[in-house]
Formats: C-alpha cells, structure tokens, sequence
DNA sequence: GTTCCTGCAAAATTTTTGCATCAGT
DNA sequence: ACTGATGCAAAAATTTTGCAGGAAC
C-alpha cells in the first residue's frame, strides 16, 4: 500500500482513539491532502475539491485542519506570503522543508540530515526541548539561478 | 554609537539612495524598530507608536513595513499564529531565529553558527542560491520544558 | 438518543487600496 | 512645482464563530 493511505489509515486511527466520528468534510479533505505531499492553502483545496465534484464548505475545511493540526497529523506551513499552508505530516516522522524561488515563485520540497543535526544539537545547547521545527529559504532554484 | 542607530542611519542611506523623501509616518516606525531587537506586529507597533503619542496610521505602517522589506532592510517573520511580524535587518548580515513557547507563548531568539553551516551546505548541495533562511522552533523554553 | 459534524451566513482579523491632502526635495 | 508620503475610509482577503440541521456512533 502507498504510504499515502498509510497515512489517510493514520489519521483515522488516531482520531477514531480520540473517539471522534467521522464525517464526509474530513474524510474529503484527508483524501486529498493524501495525495498531496506538499503545502496548499485552504482555498487551494477548497478549489481542488470543487473541481473533484466534491463540494466542501469553506468553514469545514478550516475546521477540519485546525483538528488534523491539533492530533499532529498535519503541519501547518507560512512561506512569508500571507496565507497559511498545510501538509501531512508522516507517522514515521520523516519530513522536509521548502526554498521558495523568489524569481518564479516556484515551491521546493527538500530534506537535509545534516540540517536535522544542526537542529537537534541546537535545541541541546539551549536547553530547550524542542518539538518540531520548519526551515524556510528563500533564493533561486537551479533553473532560475 | 550604538547599532540601534547605525541600522536607522543605515535605512536613512538605503532609502535616500533609492531617491525616496522622508515623512513622518516613516521616521517613526524606523525609529521604533531601531530600538526593538525583535519581532513586532503592524498592530503592535501601532499601538506602541500610540503610546508615545507619536500616533501614526495603520496604512502608512503597513506602506512602510513593505517599502523596507523590499529594500531589505527589515524581515518579516511568520510565526504560524496568522500575523506577520517585523525586524531589523542588520547590515553586517548578523541573524538569528526564534524559538516559540508551545507553554507560555514566550518568543526567544538565538543564533547557532552550527545551523547557518549546515544551511550554507545544504544550499551548495541543492545547487540553488540561499538568499535568505529562517528557522522557526517550536517546543517548551528552559522554564517551561 | 446523544454527541459530533457540516454548511451557510455573519463576524472578526489582518492587510491592501483609492483618494484627497500634505510635506520634502 | 513636482513627486513622494500620509491618513482616512473603504475594500479585499483570510480565518473564525453561531447556529440549525444532519449524520455517526
């Protein structure tokens, strides 16, 4: 099974312990973040699910992330335009972080073990305990460099 | 003389340079975050600058905040609660990013010569040129972890 | 049957824009 | 004088909330 239902299977199972009950809004939305490895705003889904034929209220799907946000299933992302962004997060705790081009606008999806060190020891020097973490860079991809 | 007013000297250069008049509504807000270190919200600074009776419209804060992100002499930063927030940019180059408090709110900024390697690194590897990076933590502070 | 979920509409927030006026060069 | 800067008010964009009806357990 790909790992997107694996965690689509996730999030029903950790919302399920939260003896929550399911509901066409989230399980829309949860389809479709699924199959999406990378950030859209809620408008972006709201438009997506439209196109799909399956109509969600806009207040629903806010709803519905700001719920899959609180369970850690999802992380909320702010690439310095303004609207807020949203993404799986995986189970396993693999994940990436963004370089927006700032010539095309173009969103980059990356991961870097030695960044992930780099911030593990940082969050040891200072004492802090910290519990995740986003990198955000800003400059020109390969093709606009 | 302290860098509070080599950065607000800075600006004064910068923008007389770019051909631009001063105004009032720009002094102050320059002023204002000479002298924070900081993240600040348009808000905050509105209600700062009121404080000092130095009463100032919001649109000119938010024309001014944007006109010295474009010259890049301030930085906005997204914390992830929906607002922007606003700093100095040091001429020199010197950075640093923030911890956000999931306990108490609480905002800490620090630096880590470590993480701006590991960037410098990860930008060579990816092939792009990293104009700028920020590095948002989220977890418990020293009294709160 | 109870509790949660959904969608609509309305409200609240944050940010942007139009326009007349004022001020800096 | 010319051009940019300011402030007000209005608008736009994003997100949240209230509430009534519907669905899941």
């Amino acid at each position: 099974m790909p790992e997107a239902n694996s965690w689509s299977d996730h999030v029903q199972n950790v919302l399920a312990r939260a003896g929550l009950k399911r509901g066409g809004a989230r399980e829309r939305v949860v389809a479709l973040l699924a199959g999406k490895p990378c950030a859209l705003t809620a408008v972006e889904i709201e438009q997506e699910l439209r196109r799909q034929g399956r109509l969600t209220g806009r207040a629903s799907i806010y709803r519905v992330l700001e719920l899959l946000v609180e369970h850690g299933l999802v992380e909320r992302v702010e690439l310095g335009d303004g609207q807020a962004r949203f993404e799986r997060v995986h189970p396993d705790g693999a994940h990436h972080h963004h370089l927006v081009c700032e010539r095309c606008g173009r969103l980059i999806a990356f991961d870097d073990p030695g960044l992930e060190r780099a911030i593990d020891r940082l969050g040891e020097r200072l004492g802090v305990r910290v519990e995740s973490h986003d990198v955000l860079l800003r400059g020109a991809c390969k093709k606009c460099g």
